[in-house]
DNA sequence: GGCCTTATGTGCGGTACCGCACGGAGAAAA
DNA sequence: TTTTCTCCGTGCGGTACCGCACATAAGGCC
């Protein structure tokens, strides 16, 4: 089905009908890479049930996951943005499958500079938030919170509440050591808001999960809806509505760190 | 002179015609608010010698710069993208003057699809890349670092080699203490790079600026200049022309961190 | 010169995370 | 059932950074 990725679920019909012969349900099993950092791309892919991270590698082999994308997104960005190749990795981080379409049919599309130009365009800004986000997060937030932050954006991305994850993979996503995942997951056990073993993890308590995630879960989440609203997603808890407030509000003009300025 | 932005100096002459008369030189003074986060963004600014710092304020009041815009690019992709606004603050980090455009004005040139639009694209990836290396960054590397990052960004973006620029200052832009910022900067003037004094920062030093840098810098601007060539830029000292290779080649699929793998 | 404001230097205890080493336990293979 | 491998738990010393509380100094203003 098609209609799995919003993205195309979302373009007329017209254009739908245009693409659908040029598009190519491929499997996405596990680990796959989709592009290296400096790849001239050939593909852009929309995922129907995977979830693809976008992550950097560093000289030392460090690694941090810089955004997310899942079956409201597309994969490769750089193609049409011009540039052909981007300095990150593409890696299946839960498998599925996905659409593929050929960079060059994708920019034929994109060259008729109708409603499938506006959707990149819009989707293109979501994960630039997402993007600065993850940077603030990374700045600010402690293991714990970037945990829930992680946690609650793949089950987003996913039909269940399950997840196949080893903590030592999470611990490449997030960029930090997997004894700091170890620890995190095992206080949200004792919580009762996950439960987890060998691998698969069980989300019990999302909307605790919410709470003790930092700000930046709420603040990818309303702007991604509000810029890609054809995505009929469900709504957030009521308690994170403060969040919404005042992410969308201006701030007291100056102040950088509120001690700093009194 | 119109040419001062790189952005606007690419753009084929007839383009610069067009929107020439509707461009409005305006002051940038040290501080000054262009938007906040939420805000409908009413034009977009092309620097000419000052220099923008994109952050995100967080709700307790901390913040972190999550990228940097002078003459080489455009604040306010937001107005283009689609999304009209943007959760995160764009305020004046060196005074100087930028050309200002409506957003209507900029709408329409820009849905005339032509070199305008594709330049637009190009320098909107090249900011991607600076955010994405933002979040590695504040995950994988020291204060020290850091800094040496910052001050190249900034050199890159004025004409001299002296920064009016306080401390405290420096310390919101990176998301860090003050005093982390006095600890980093007093081991570079001991080591000869730098000299400063009550908010004016001198470079003595580049080239060692460059070597105690982390990757970071050397990998967002290899990438910027690969996507915006038209910026006659000054070539990277030869000591990081290795990162430049590191950073367009694919590096061995499946390492996250090198240990784990083994 | 004297005074005040702002910028920078320094020290101290606390915490989050790191690197490492190893122990244990579940699952799969033999 | 025993072995093996993978995943998870735990402890330990080290470091980078934090928050706080001051001390010092440089320049503007009277």
């Amino acid at each position: 089905m098609l209609q799995q990725n919003q993205i195309l679920a979302a373009l007329p019909k017209e254009v739908q009908a245009r693409l659908h012969p040029l598009l190519e349900l491929v499997q996405m099993p596990l680990g796959k890479v989709l592009y290296e950092s400096g790849d001239t791309l050939r593909h852009v892919y929309f995922p129907a049930d995977c979830i693809i991270s976008l992550l950097y590698v560093m000289e030392d082999g460090a690694s941090a996951e810089i955004s997310v994308v899942g079956n409201e997104g597309i994969v490769g960005v750089a193609l049409f943005m011009g540039g052909e190749s981007t300095p990150s990795r593409a890696v299946v981080q839960s498998a599925g499958s996905a659409y593929r379409l050929l960079g060059q049919s994708l920019k034929e599309e994109f060259n008729r500079h109708g409603s499938f130009l506006v959707l990149m365009l819009r989707y293109t800004q979501a994960l630039i938030t997402q993007m600065a986000q993850t940077a603030v997060c990374n700045r600010h937030h402690t293991i714990d919170q970037q945990l829930c932050r992680w946690l609650l954006l793949s089950m987003d991305r996913l039909a269940g509440n399950k997840l196949t994850m080893t903590q030592e993979l999470i611990a490449n996503m997030l960029g930090v050591r997997r004894e700091g995942v170890t620890d995190a997951a095992g206080k949200l056990q004792k919580l009762g808001v996950i439960r987890y073993s060998r691998g698969q993890i069980t989300v019990i308590d999302r909307p605790q999960l919410e709470t003790l995630s930092c700000e930046c879960y709420a603040v990818v989440k309303l702007e991604t809806d509000r810029l890609l609203p054809y995505v009929t997603a469900p709504a957030l808890a009521p308690a994170l509505a403060p969040a919404l407030a005042r992410a969308a509000r201006p701030r007291a003009a100056g102040a950088a760190r509120p001690k700093t300025v009194a």
